[in-house]
DNA sequence: TATCTAGTTTAAAATCATTCTAAAGAGCCT
DNA sequence: AGGCTCTTTAGAATGATTTTAAACTAGATA
């Protein structure tokens, strides 16, 4: 099977038309790699590959495949949205100074006691951040 | 002490020229009560209290505070900034449905293992955010 | 109390990420 | 191939937040 129609088959199964701007982007995102990315460092790789996406396009995309599960956004400031291409259970730091994010190993972080989830409600994510500085800051 | 007075003085102890507008706005969010603010809500506590201050000072203001430990940003989401006035240790339950932060009592979580912080910095803080939904949706 | 100065506030303009729009294009089913 | 719906596009619009430059004020000093 060819890369194309592997992503491609991967966009079918996630209920997303596999067009070539979808496509293009999920050979970028989706390749296993785990990273963080924005729309506009998104936006520098597909020029980087000789593509052109619209802007418009780009942001589309990020939301779709994050509703799709195949991305995951990660909440720490208001600046602009971070995307994790990996969507496994795991937890960040943080360090607000240089903007830096890096991903902790889903079992170096272990919640011993959660809270039951209000009346009609249930638990879909629990996202731990942790802030980090340099020391002599 | 006048109410005035007492906020005036926390404001100072903060490092932080006790103006009118941070009187104003310390009186009515560092009064005690625990809740979850917007610019937006603020402007309209501000108005109701039959007093003004400009936007930009209310979003300076904010920044502030937040800077100064008075407040605690709130990751949820990217749409505007959340600030919490209960600035003890203690995590959130968000639905993102309704928008809604609902906070954690602090005992209610517990963080068995924390992974150590990489070479040359510290820990600042640890927040966890419990996202949930409606059982049936 | 009058004066001074650095820090603040103000309204309005600017910024910037993101979303919306309306028209042109492209999957995909028959 | 034809057609229908979903997508993409460039550009305009949105909206929260920041910046600007001028007017103001808290607090120190004389």
């Amino acid at each position: 099977m060819t890369p194309k129609a592997h992503f491609a088959e991967k966009l079918r199964l996630a209920g997303l038309r596999p067009t070539r701007q979808r496509v293009a982007i999920a050979t970028l995102l989706l390749d296993g790699r785990h990273r963080h990315v924005t729309a506009d460092s998104l936006t520098e790789e597909i020029t980087a590959a000789g593509l052109h996406v619209s802007g418009g396009t780009v942001y589309n995309t990020l939301n779709q495949f994050t509703e799709a599960g195949l991305l995951r956004r990660v909440m720490v400031h208001n600046d602009y949205s971070l995307f994790d291409t990996n969507t496994d259970h795991h937890h960040h730091f943080y360090e607000a100074e240089n903007d830096q994010l890096v991903d902790i190993p889903h079992d170096d972080v272990i919640l011993a006691q959660l809270p039951a989830a209000p009346d009609g409600h249930e638990i879909k994510a629990v996202d731990v951040v942790i802030h980090i500085q340099s020391k002599d800051s």
